[in-house]
DNA sequence: AGGCCAATTCAGCGCGTGCAGAATTCAGCG
DNA sequence: CGCTGAATTCTGCACGCGCTGAATTGGCCT
């Protein structure tokens, strides 16, 4: 009955199998879906299913799309195009400034809304997932500070560096995360200012 | 058959029924297991029968012994007696110096072993579990930095014990959950030396 | 108009979970 | 020696999980 409405779904019905109007970007939902789902709750604590409520939509089709749940985490896990590469052109601006330069740019991520995502979901991940755990300390390591650290010319730049990731990534887990006040509602430039002199006293002190 | 040892378990077959002999504290042996299982993968990815066979025994004893989940957790979750106080006590001493003494107590938490596994709980399961998230901002705030801060006459007191936080856990994290070298196996006067300053810093500081 | 195939849902398997209730074994006490 | 009650295990329920395979629907192309 109801002939003109009968594709959908019957009334109170179930919502109807089969593919959908061109235009709407199934795929899209989802991983949306995933993105924030993963960046509010940590890979272990989410699941397929609860991602697929929320996109609207039979969990299969999300197995359908990516997979698994793991190549799932890893799509949304994607940072955006020249993450790294601006990090490394931070640090060849030369170290005067540099602590400045970094929180700034460390900031401006998380501040980004699309990129603040991925950044939670890694944070929350990495605490009880090992594998999270082992993405998270090479983007620290290898990926972003070790580089920067080698276009200066001090000792234990390792150290040096993993030092101003403990305050970066403590900030982060503060502000973002758990969000503490009132640094949770700090407008950025007073973050800045008390964590820029921290990151250049790490990079270029002495001792 | 063998009526000489019948009584623990018949050949390979199952552990045996029934009350122990006196003397072993099963009990202990469970909040052992729970203490190191929760502070190694938090709250949610730790399961009462993953408990119940680290410590080599029923899961149901778990439940008999803690009433709950939960309940077990509250109790691995008691911190060492006089914890706060000891920390209140340490900003009675004034400002000068302060940087040092919170940093040094701080570290010897996480170095003793015992006190080392609820903190590693707390941090794992805050980043994914709503009720420790806030356990951990009642802690960062009230508890214990706040009433730090208060001791001291500067303006902008919470901002000040919040960012002088973010440095203690950032580095908690990275040293001790995560796992980050060279941080990790760095010693303790050398972390000393590089985080001292910073707190000082966060609490003293003009700007 | 008709066929192809992607999109979508449904049903279900096997597993692990927290927890409850009944059954069993034993230590301690009178 | 026999009772009692605590300690311990067994069985099982109801659920949510990731994932699979088959069925259905309906856009798109010729």
């Amino acid at each position: 009955m109801s002939p003109a409405a009968d594709h959908a779904q019957s009334a109170a019905g179930r919502p109807a199998a089969g593919r959908r109007p061109a235009g709407s970007d199934t795929r899209g939902l989802i991983l949306a879906a995933a993105r924030s789902a993963f960046a509010s709750t940590g890979y272990d604590a989410t699941s397929l299913r609860g991602i697929a409520r929320a996109a609207g939509v039979d969990s299969a089709l999300v197995v359908h799309y990516f997979g698994s749940k793991d190549r799932l985490f890893a799509v949304v896990m994607r940072l955006p195009d020249g993450f790294v590469e601006n990090a490394v052109a931070l640090a060849a601006q030369g170290g005067d400034g540099l602590g400045e330069r970094l929180t700034r740019f460390f900031l401006a991520i998380w501040e980004d809304p699309v990129a603040r995502e991925p950044m939670l979901a890694l944070i929350r991940s990495a605490v009880s997932n090992e594998q999270a755990a082992a993405t998270l300390r090479g983007f620290v390591t290898d990926a972003l500070l070790v580089r920067v650290a080698a276009t200066l010319e001090v000792s234990d730049q390792h150290l040096r560096a993993t030092l101003a990731g403990s305050q970066l990534i403590g900030m982060a887990m503060l502000r973002y995360a758990v969000r503490v006040e009132p640094l949770a509602s700090a407008d950025v430039e007073t973050v800045v200012a008390w964590l820029a002199p921290t990151l250049q006293r790490y990079f270029t002190a002495d001792p």
